[in-house]
DNA sequence: TATTTATTGAAATTATATTTCAAACCAATT
DNA sequence: AATTGGTTTGAAATATAATTTCAATAAATA
């Protein structure tokens, strides 16, 4: 469970201001100590002090240096990691599909690592009393946007999944106060999102991104930001193959979430559901 | 490094004295939200004080209550579970995140080691010299089709996703004897997309089919057959989680597997598209 | 240059871990 | 049954550590 720590340390490195960083080179180099240690023992170490210590839990999303520490000890006792491959010219079709099964393995345990049960928590709660949800990607994204959609409509919440700007807009400026806009994008930079969660935000609608795990402008603006690994992207993993597995894990996730919260209800609405599918289909 | 802390606990359970061993049984049965709390939430819960908790500590040879977290969380880092579950009322976040996640590793496994290489390979040759793709499927199976039309235009070959059926039947009668129609359906039963495959196949185009490892009435139709993995579906599930991870997967090998075949012509579409889409993006 | 904005660590505050200690318990002995 | 000596116990006191606040300073922007 609990870990990923150091990843998230490296992952951020360069985005922190000076005094962070010189803890976090700490940390990525002597993981060992910072587990038995204090923040000041931490702080004085690394020349800096508590205060910027707790600066860099938070920084990177945790809760506390407690939070830290219990991540980081996770990470010494796992075994090394496969790590990313990208394909190679006239690779075998074996090992085209082994590693791409690996590297979606890969991606999807390390999304499971970096999820921030807190945050989680948060766009749960927003969903259940959502009375719909705008779920709104472009490109690759559009497709997670749809699965989401139809995800949600069978337990009954009311969902779209519009890729035309315009009309999304036309639904956040009708849209109820505890409505959600679920901004998609792996990149975190696709203008047009960025865009309509602002105007969402501007309207008080409650906004949750999803993005790659990283300081993107996407999950600065969302009130709640949900987050996949972050993968080196290589000329052929950047056709998105496991980093939209990644996505849509972290969307069944929430759907799961939510249906075991309301158990019942859900396995009600999933056999209505398909009780329709049946006659439609039956009708011909 | 820094673990066994529930071993530790496990060997003294018996050895303790009474209050120890209230909180010792704790630890062992919540494991992970030990992890997560402090000395007196631990005594709270276990019904002791927390003196007691600090005493256990001290009598499984401890320094104090951070390095039982610490070995505590260095425990919980083990390798993912097998199998599949469903999920229950109730349930945590952590452990509908972890079930789900290994619920979809071990689907991806298990369709990895069911590909037929010769099926495949006949796949591969048919789609390469396919001008247009038909990809078709309904309900969740037409997130499958979108997918894959994005990625194969992204490498210049015509595709189309369409779940009008009247339309597929337009392209159909219109289609190229190269021409490939891919149908997309879990169970394989699906009528419209038996529908699409029957006519193709009656206008002599290739047909290649996608569903789960079974004897269905899609896969004896299509020239080709594709599987993923079959698992005993239960309610939640049938929202179809993993089984739709699992055909992404297959997407994916396909259009690798095409990909490392044209190397460099790949590179080339994938960079055009890369910058197609940045010139849009810009033009705002 | 003036003005805002971000970064920093010392000190105050708050939370948490640990120790102390008197009371309660218990088994063995008279 | 009463006495004794050793355990065990948790409330309260204390010590330690984590976190927040805030004013000073540095960097960026106008």
């Amino acid at each position: 469970m609990a870990s990923g720590g150091l990843k998230m340390v490296q992952k951020m490195l360069d985005k922190l201001p000076a005094s962070e960083q010189k803890i976090a080179e700490y940390i990525l180099e002597h993981p060992h100590e910072v587990v038995n240690s204090t923040v000041s023992q931490l702080a004085n170490v690394s020349n800096t002090s508590g205060a910027a210590v707790i600066r860099l839990c938070k920084s990177l999303g945790l809760k506390g240096f407690q939070d830290l520490k219990i991540r980081v000890a996770g990470d010494l006792v796992k075994p090394a990691e496969q790590g990313y491959r990208d394909i190679e010219p006239s690779e075998s079709m074996y090992q085209v599909a082994h590693k791409t099964a690996s590297n979606a393995i890969q991606s999807l345990k390390e999304t499971a690592e970096l999820i921030n049960y807190d945050e989680l928590q948060k766009a749960i709660e927003a969903l259940l009393k959502a009375k719909n949800v705008h779920f709104f990607g472009i490109g690759a994204s559009s497709i997670i946007a749809l699965d989401a959609q139809q995800k949600f409509l069978r337990i009954n919440k009311g969902a779209t999944a519009f890729t035309d700007v315009h009309l999304v807009a036309t639904l956040i400026a009708n849209a109820d106060q505890d409505d959600v806009v679920f901004g998609i994008s792996f990149s975190g930079e696709t203008p047009e999102v960025i865009n309509v969660l602002s105007l969402a935000k501007d309207r008080g609608v409650q906004t949750i991104s999803l993005t790659k795990f990283d300081q993107t402008t996407l999950s600065s603006i969302a009130d709640i930001s949900l987050f996949t690994s972050y993968s080196n992207e290589a000329p052929f993993r950047s056709a998105a193959t496991s980093s939209r597995l990644a996505q849509l894990y972290i969307i069944d996730v929430l759907f799961l979430c939510i249906a075991a919260r309301q158990y019942e209800e859900t396995v009600k609405h999933i056999d209505k559901t398909r009780e329709a599918i049946h006659f439609i289909t039956k009708k011909k």
